[in-house]
DNA sequence: CGCGCAATCTTTCCAATGTATAGATAAGGG
DNA sequence: CCCTTATCTATACATTGGAAAGATTGCGCG
């Protein structure tokens, strides 16, 4: 078994995993331009080769990064929801403040998960984890039913709205096109989001 | 005044257009990766420092293609409602048919227009373009009220809600993460979002 | 205990890219 | 007609990702 200390030797001991810890930072510190292969080897402290024998091309490592911003999203769904109200509508609307909070702290990795190219083999680690984001987001709103998630019909676009409505507020948001009331202040974030998730158009004019 | 042109001599004539063109191309045939300043200048059959008079550095490029990018989203939502019915509701549908039409026939040039660096010196014409596209969303949205835009309290919110509907539908589409009872049916595409659209979630059980 | 093999990492090299700089060419006004 | 200016080219350079070959280490197996 590899140490999981770093032996500074000639062999790193866990340089996949610190190839992946460098290159997060490297992503939010230096943002989707600039980043760099090279950069994120030296971070480390080794030769800019070093991690195509981890991760084959650099494709490989925003596979690797992409996989953990999955878990990263569902982690900041599920810490928002343990401080929210058990009810079921609260937890919904918990979960897409978490999501909005994660792509507020983590622009660059949230756009990275949801930017990947979609080639002929797309890596299976990766739709693991993105599978498993959309699955908590299925069962929030099968709680509202008090049913099982995706078993009713329409209960897939019912999903769906729910997640067009937070991803697209947090888009949005990172391309500086919603201007808030109180810079900077997460509560307006919030009570924005709730209009904006809350908004409905077939009761009027028409 | 330079003639239109293309005068294959030394001096091209409207290089400028011709380098918009053609990063436009590009951006269609080799998305946003694989994009060079270089192959762009190549497919005009100019130099590859040619653009640096016209629009500087290769963010100059970017913002060029961004204003026009703003541009045709516009006519692709206008054109959407040309052919739909002219009630309100209907048009403000129509144009969010629009948008994502965009999206789909220029991937890239979608992605690109809203993935922009803000800078602490944002590009005056980008903005004005898309201060158009959002003004137009606007107008459809408060033409349901026949009211003027953005004029009531809660009317921003309004509007910001049409737009994360539509927005976050675009983007999820481009990620793959949409799936269609059939595949590459517009109507189908048509009826999903309808359905994602007129979705709400205030009267179920809380 | 020692040996060899496979995994891991480095060194070196190369093509492609964006940009800075200096020079060549053309256009147009005085 | 000449000269100023805009436009485009030629050249050079730093940075990047990747290929190829070699060096080092760990580990299985005798």
């Amino acid at each position: 078994m590899p140490t999981a200390k770093t032996k500074k030797g000639y062999h790193h001991g866990d340089l996949r995993r610190a190839i992946i810890d460098a290159g997060e930072a490297e992503l939010t510190e230096r943002g989707l331009d600039g980043f760099s292969l090279r950069r994120v080897s030296a971070r480390v402290g080794v030769s800019h080769t070093a991690p195509a024998h981890h991760f084959g091309d650099v494709s490989g490592l925003i596979d690797a990064l992409a996989e953990r911003g999955f878990h990263r999203l569902l982690d900041f769904m599920t810490a928002r929801q343990n401080i929210a109200p058990h009810s079921a509508y609260e937890q919904l609307i918990a979960s897409g403040l978490g999501y909005l909070e994660f792509a507020q702290a983590h622009p660059a990795l949230f756009r990275l998960i949801f930017s990947l190219p979609k080639g002929p083999n797309p890596n299976k680690d990766v739709m693991v984890a993105a599978e498993a984001a959309f699955m908590h987001l299925a069962r929030n709103v099968a709680a509202l039913h008090r049913a099982e998630p995706l078993a009713h019909p329409g209960a897939y676009e019912e999903v769906l709205a729910c997640w067009t409505r937070a991803h697209g507020f947090a888009e949005l948001m990172l391309a500086g096109h919603i201007t808030l009331p109180t810079t900077d202040d997460p509560s307006a974030r919030e009570a924005m989001f709730r209009k904006v998730f809350e908004a409905q158009f077939d009761t009027l004019g028409f």
